[in-house]
RNA sequence: GCCACCGUAGCUCAGUCGGCAGAGCAGCCGCCUCGUAAGCGGCAGGUCGCGGGUUCGAGUCCCGCCGGUGGCUCCA
């Protein structure tokens, strides 16, 4: 762990955070007693003695010995031999694979801390029992933790569900609408709406084309689709019309292809169709996975399917990365890593070697010709084939996928696509699936986050607030509001009969970029006085120096 | 879904040993007319998440459910 550590138990009974005072007074005792840290390496047969009444520990070690892993079930690197070792200090001998202090007396007994308890699979198999799991964080100096927890708590500050809240973007409402349903204030809607549109724009400007296919589907396309039977779990339970059987929409892939056979006989020449939707999805997420606006139910995608020829993978998803750099660079937003997700193995995996290596082949040229770092993952691709996953990070370091590019090779067959090729006979298009900022929800809660909530001015959904200094001001600061609102800025008047500081305030921990102050000067100069969310004061301005300023601020992405 | 914890006013939180439900902010009303991060006074606001139980008496103790938080598993 990045800050600290764990380790897992199987306790008679729960565990509380009282407890966890307990344990850390003991552990202080313990590094006072300074005991040194005392590696063996044993043999199997010492080590099943050792152990005999620790089930989890005999299993590691049979698999440790069996497999030639390592205690995490990884394999060890080429030529190394297993090794069992413990470490003890004091009367506790423990399977370790180490390194280790030298002595706990090495430890500062003022610069760690329990911080919580959570349950944990056995080797996180869910089919396993649960464990009870401590963390800790431990730091070399008591100032150190105290800056980490510092730093937690700064991060709570950020938290998009909070900031959501107070800056009045969404709210949730699980007990009459349901969980992880958000609603969208008017201030949240406008935030979605202009992320939505940008994509749009972006999207059509690289030759995509926008469709729209509606919420319910009939329950047969999914059983043609095949998702009836890998994805049933995620879906919401059916709704019966007599003979029907309708389902809400998880995903829009058979709606695409359904529409692509709709239109018609499909030409090579026609090759790339490039179909994108901003779609609302529904999916049944498991109730303990649900999480503010990064795991939600009701979700939309920036999708696309495009439907192409084999040979045209590398060039589609060249440019469907292009689109994802531009789109994350306007969000100045750099903090993510990209994983190239390979099949591993199993039978999940469609079984077509070919198709695979020209797939993975294309993916690898396409990223180098982006300039793109990535690393690969075996085991991530979906079982349909390989895919690039963006990965950002949230306030709290919880890592969340966002854009994502998918080969698939076999649902186009599966629901009977073709095209005709320039040997006139008939011919299964690939289909890239793809998503820009992955889904609008997800996305705006990292961007939150990144953002603290202050949004750049092209996107912050008050741009300026007029803050007239007495009430004789008003009439002037409504003036103002209008003309610079026909100039297409998003402009509210602060009328109320609070104090200017009060107001300068609100729009403060509102985040609002531009705080317009008028009192008798500007009203006598036709001026405002621009102050910014940084604290800095610039003064007064005509309107048209303002509006310049603010319109090189929209398009610095500032 | 699983483990642990939590649920009191719109928000943040107090409420002792089981004995009359509280504060700040926000809201509403009034006063103040003010130059760069909270002016002053007043008023209103509660099915203590829901249901059951124990008790003379439950926000407080017990059981079930709903919801949230942190993890685990899964995922955009």
């Amino acid at each position: 762990m990045k800050h600290g550590f764990y380790y897992d138990f199987e306790l008679p009974r729960p565990i509380t955070e009282e407890d966890l005072k307990d344990i850390e007074a003991r552990m202080r005792e313990i590094i006072a007693e300074d005991h040194p840290f005392v590696r063996r390496v044993i043999t199997p047969e010492e080590a099943r003695e050792l152990f005999k009444d620790q089930p989890y520990k005999l299993e590691l070690i049979e698999d440790i010995l069996k497999r030639g892993t390592d205690e995490y079930g990884n394999p060890l690197p080429p030529g190394q031999q297993p090794v069992l070792t413990t470490y003890r200090h004091g009367p506790f001998e423990d399977l370790c694979r180490g390194p280790h202090v030298e002595r706990t007396g090495q430890l500062n007994p003022k610069a760690f801390k329990l911080m919580n308890i959570a349950g944990a699979y056995w080797r996180g198999d869910e089919k396993n029992p649960m464990l009870t799991r401590i963390y800790g964080t431990a730091w070399r100096t008591p100032k150190e933790l105290r800056q980490y927890l510092n730093w937690l708590e700064e991060a709570k500050k950020r938290d998009h569900r909070r900031l959501g809240r107070e800056l009045g973007l969404f709210y949730f409402a699980p007990e009459e609408i349901g969980p992880g349903i958000p609603l969208f204030a008017p201030k949240g809607e406008i935030v979605r709406h202009l992320m939505e549109s940008f994509v749009r724009e972006v999207q059509t400007r690289y030759g995509y084309q926008h469709v729209w296919t509606a919420h319910l589907v009939k329950q047969n396309l999914y059983r043609k689709s095949g998702h009836l039977d890998n994805y049933a779990e995620f879906m919401f339970p059916p709704m019966v019309d007599g003979e029907d059987v309708y389902r809400l929409k998880p995903m829009n892939c058979p709606s695409h292809m359904t529409l692509y056979k709709k239109m018609g006989v499909h030409s090579y020449k026609e090759l790339p169709l490039r179909f994108a939707e901003f779609a609302t999805l529904d999916r049944y997420e498991k109730k303990g996975e649900l999480q503010g606006l990064t795991r939600v139910r009701a979700l939309t995608q920036d999708d696309a399917h495009i439907f192409c020829t084999p040979d045209q993978i590398e060039q589609e998803f060249l440019l469907a990365l292009k689109i994802i750099q531009e789109v994350l660079n306007r969000y100045r937003f750099t903090d993510y890593r990209v994983r190239l997700s390979l099949r591993g193995k199993g039978e999940k995996y469609i079984q077509d070697e070919e198709k695979w290596k020209q797939a993975e082949g294309a993916l690898r040229a396409a990223l180098k010709a982006a300039g793109l770092d990535y690393f690969e993952a075996e085991g991530e691709a979906a079982f349909y084939g390989p895919k690039a996953d963006f990965l950002a990070t949230d306030v709290l370091g919880r890592e969340w996928q966002l854009s994502t590019i998918q080969v698939d090779f076999i649902m186009p067959a599966r629901l009977g696509l073709t095209y005709i090729g320039p040997d006139g006979k008939e011919h299964t298009p690939v289909v890239l699936h793809r998503a820009v900022t992955g889904t609008t929800e997800r996305f705006l809660g990292i961007l939150i986050e990144h953002f603290a909530g202050a949004f750049p001015v092209w996107l912050a959904p008050v741009q300026a607030v007029l803050i007239p200094i007495t009430d004789r001001h008003v009439a002037y600061a409504r003036e103002v509001a209008e003309k610079l609102r026909a100039r297409g800025l998003r402009v509210e008047v602060d009328d109320g009969p609070e104090r200017m500081n009060y107001k300068i305030r609100k729009a403060q921990t509102q985040k609002v970029p531009y705080m317009l102050v008028v009192g008798d000067k500007e009203v006598a100069e036709g001026t405002v006085a621009v102050r910014l969310r940084s604290g800095e004061n610039l003064g007064p301005m005509s309107l048209e120096a303002f509006l310049q300023k603010a319109q090189e601020d929209i398009e610095a992405g500032v």
